[in-house]
DNA sequence: TATTATCTTGAACGATTGTTCAAAGCCAGA
DNA sequence: TCTGGCTTTGAACAATCGTTCAAGATAATA
């Protein structure tokens, strides 16, 4: 054998990931990502074969952290409907709000690239598509529960949760942090509230 | 005098819309743009400044064109409420899904700038907010009409279409064509339906 | 027709883009 | 300690980026 790998693959990942999600593919330059990761670009391409390469690592990444914090958040209360809630809200508002941190770095990739990119499309594609389902996993639950009734179909609740939550995220970033965030997230699921429900 | 102006700036700001659109901002070259719209780069700068300020007149443009469109919708049919609905199902069905144009480009501009483009970011706000405004105006006139009930504030019901829209939007980038775009539309508005109107 | 003010042209600019690769560095096994 | 195989380095690549500007083309006015 020989030298082994020195730089930590997880943490160049998850920076490079913070300045994928600031400026986007295209804003990112492969001298920025060096500078950033403290990285030569020989090691980088090494490591990630291409600027697309490591961008895919980060989408991958990005979608991974999303998964943990939903389970979190399904684990820190007892009911699904508000672990649900929960994840949106800190989504949202963890990251300072005038950033384009703010934006789901999914959507952000869905709005930006083309089929000139095709792999990294259909890579947020797929992650969005496994979030979509993550949320319906959750109200799937939450409808066993009577939280909410069971008069809609999972997946269009599923459906309008993610419409709700990425449209929301835009939204924030055009009015800034002035917007009602916790009263709108309420507002996505009261008309999906049961009426059996009398918690 | 001298030498008119040869080019017709409007067809030009049209093709310099549809390439920024398709392309967005970073991922559309001056060199794309130059023959594209059969203009040399003396020529833009003369006319534009730069290619920041050619896709401004891109985005005011834009803005323009779906002002029009919403006006065009509201003299079609009687009902605000109908004019509303039929505007976002065209503006969401004419371009084809599997392009980007299926995105509204203010939410695409609003992803992708940083503050490193701070004007462009702020038009692309005020227009997504003047649009807003107008969503406000047809959601009014449908109260008063009692086609939506006036138990809900118009403010809050013109930012639940705009939150709605953009998430749609979105949503159909992802899943492409099989979306059921209308009856998701109808879906926005359901809750919100006048229980008096017997209509 | 000559003048003149304006517009158009396109070669060229320096900066930056993503990427390559030969050389140097490093460490485990012999 | 030497060797072999891996990693890291960073100068350099061709291509492309947004932009400039001197020179040429053009048409209204005198």
């Amino acid at each position: 054998m020989a030298n082994n790998t020195k730089f930590d693959r997880d943490e160049v990942i998850d920076k490079a990931l913070q300045l994928y999600w600031n400026r986007g593919f295209h804003g990112t330059s492969m001298r920025i990502l060096q500078d950033e990761i403290d990285m030569r670009p020989g090691s980088i391409y090494a490591a990630f074969g291409s600027k697309e390469g490591l961008f895919k690592q980060a989408l991958i990444r990005y979608t991974q952290l999303g998964s943990e914090h939903l389970r979190q958040c399904r684990s820190k209360v007892s009911s699904p409907l508000a672990a649900l809630k929960l994840f949106m809200l800190t989504r949202v508002t963890q990251n300072q709000m005038s950033s384009p941190s703010c934006m789901c770095l999914l959507a952000k990739t869905i709005a930006e690239l083309t089929d000139a990119n095709a792999e990294l499309l259909e890579q947020a594609r797929s992650s969005l598509k496994a979030m979509e389902s993550s949320f319906e996993s959750l109200i799937i639950e939450a409808q066993s529960l009577n939280e909410l009734s069971n008069r809609f179909d999972s997946k269009e609740l599923a459906r309008h949760v993610q419409i709700n939550f990425s449209g929301l995220r835009t939204y924030i970033r055009v009015h800034g942090m002035q917007v009602p965030t916790e009263e709108i997230i309420d507002g996505i699921f009261s008309p999906f509230i049961s009426r059996k429900s009398l918690h």
